[in-house]
DNA sequence: CTTGACCCTCACACTAGTGTCAGGGTTTAC
DNA sequence: GTAAACCCTGACACTAGTGTGAGGGTCAAG
């Protein structure tokens, strides 16, 4: 199939499947004329492409284990597993940092509503 | 002063203090060599600039009530109050956005690990 | 044989703050 | 008078995936 089925097949814009070629996930044929020609199982490789890009890893990581997950179950593929413990790792971390931002505005907020209360008795004194 | 001993007092570079003068955040005064000069007041700003950029605002919310927090107390300055307000709404958006990534990432590990499992016992069958 | 719907490549734009370099002027101290 | 240490502006790079547009080829239906 050529590039605008697959787009539509998949709901992935015809822009991104190019860029997913460019970072060497998808490696369709070409015809004679140059169009991409995509076999019926890039359907299933771009969901897959899809799914991890969801998990919040890049091209580059999805790029070091899609041909292994493609072909086998997930579980068999031992890259996988230290890429989803250091993605997990990553994501605590900014979580903690977000909560700490937002512990701190919390706090100004407080502090903002207690100066304007006592700011209030101050004039019905 | 000029820029150099600023950046020494803050700990903000020239290449920072250069762009939030660009942000319309710092107006120094210039020499007749074109040099900026910076008057003693300059100090606190750029500690209050990075107050709110490590709160994670923008240059722009910062530049809508910079001379306000600067000439009174925050608490007197309602512009404040709202966007504090809006930024711990964006945080606990990403927060719930990396928490549903989180969970999606620890079941499939966890999968992984009973699929593993499986297949050992699998083999001392 | 033309129109419209495809396809191609190349390249800039976007976020937002910072680093860094080029090319050039000023000032200070030796 | 020259070298070192400042300062200036302007511009590109970075992240990472996607949108968008230019300029142009291909193909099928009318």
């Amino acid at each position: 199939m050529k590039i605008g089925e697959l787009a539509a097949r998949t709901g992935v814009s015809i822009r991104s499947l190019r860029y997913y070629e460019q970072q060497g996930l998808l490696t369709p044929a070409r015809n004679e004329n140059g169009y991409r020609e995509y076999s019926v199982l890039a359907e299933d490789q771009v969901r897959t492409i899809q799914l991890y890009l969801n998990l919040g890893l890049s091209t580059e990581q999805i790029a070091g284990f899609l041909h292994c997950v493609l072909k086998n179950k997930e579980a068999f593929c031992t890259e996988v597993f230290p890429i989803f413990r250091q993605k997990i790792a990553e994501i605590e971390a900014q979580i903690h940092q977000l909560n700490h931002i937002k512990r701190n505005l919390e706090e100004r907020m407080q502090s903002i509503l207690d100066e304007r209360k006592s700011e209030e008795a101050e004039e019905n004194k």
